[in-house]
DNA sequence: CCTGTAGTGACAGTCACTGACACTACCGGA
DNA sequence: TCCGGTAGTGTCAGTGACTGTCACTACAGG
């Protein structure tokens, strides 16, 4: 194309939009990254340049999410104790999720029927778990003891995001704090 | 070759053999299927009717562990709590872990450092959790408190193999009742 | 107007992975 | 003893993900 505008975050867009859409139609394994190149209006050079591989379209905007979460651990009163400070963290998330989730919905809807986007699925909340650990580390928590609550606080999130996946009428900041209440409750009949 | 023997599991156990090795001299990335087929005599081909990808020989033997987690949850009596009864299962695999400690270390190595291997070992954890979090939920555990004690249990998990591939002098099993002490801890400053 | 830089297209190449077909060792029974 | 089925393998051809390289074009700042 002569006349393309050269700002690359405009393809990366389309980019993003046009392997979501190939994804539902066709299957992610029933599509090529030409195709998804071809429908945005770029060469296939040029997703790769955009996109680390064919997976990765998926997977964009995981910065802002992290920022976040890290941002209000770090934000966290002195003396609460690991699991409460990860309450905290993802509850100064939910606004993102919520204003996500039509979108974060149809993403999901994919990679639960396809395993090589559910791997990486698991490689970027392995991510956030490591960035959270970290910054409780950074809070004076022992390293074993960092992963640990990450870990848990990880679990709980994402037992209170299915719950309001299945019914969204429910508030998500709730069930984040029983989740946390659910996990303490785990060792008991 | 002429007089290749036919029995299969003679040449998957050589592709195990050499892929290991190949990875730990050259790096995953530097090494090609062929290579591996080459090592342990065989043909590129053969390597793909042993090993679905170029990842999963280095995850070979985990059906065997999912077996034993399984098994331990469905014999743990009725009364006992989630996080007790990962306890037991994990205990119950103490045996294996400590078996396999020699190869399991040399592997690790070569997962650390290669972000495609991370990826898929997560994925492995990933499926061991839903195989421990069915086994909860045939005890008459809701589903999600079984998904939620599985990932507890298999954190807990995680952290006391930890400490223990540290200084495997400790008593694993020991580790993990501590590990999963530590976790109804989290919640307390 | 000139120059550096970022985004892109074009092209060639490597390698993971698959389908199809043929061959060979072995195991069972006729 | 022979014979047919089966499992494991080799060979070959092909697709598609991903990379390196080079040239070109739009745009910013001086």
């Amino acid at each position: 194309m002569e006349g393309m505008p050269r700002d690359g975050s405009q393809a990366r867009a389309r980019l993003r939009a046009a392997a979501l859409e190939l994804y539902r139609e066709r299957g992610y394994d029933e599509t090529t990254t030409a195709q998804i190149a071809a429908r945005a209006g770029v060469t296939e050079r040029t997703y790769f340049r955009h996109f680390a591989d064919k997976r990765e379209v998926l997977f964009d905007g995981e910065a802002e999410l992290r920022a976040i979460l890290v941002d209000a651990v770090a934000a966290a009163p002195d003396d609460l104790a690991p699991l409460p400070v990860m309450v905290r963290a993802f509850t100064a998330a939910v606004p993102l999720v919520i204003a996500n989730r039509a979108v974060a919905q149809q993403r999901a809807e994919v990679i639960a029927v396809t395993p090589a986007l559910r791997e990486r699925a698991y490689a970027k909340t392995a991510s956030l778990t490591d960035a959270l650990a970290d910054a409780l580390t950074a809070r004076g928590i022992t390293r074993p003891t960092a992963r640990l609550a990450a870990q848990v606080g990880m679990a709980a999130f994402d037992r209170a995001s299915r719950s309001w996946a299945d019914d969204p009428g429910l508030d998500l900041n709730t069930l984040i704090a029983q989740a946390a209440d659910e996990v303490l409750a785990l060792g008991s009949t």
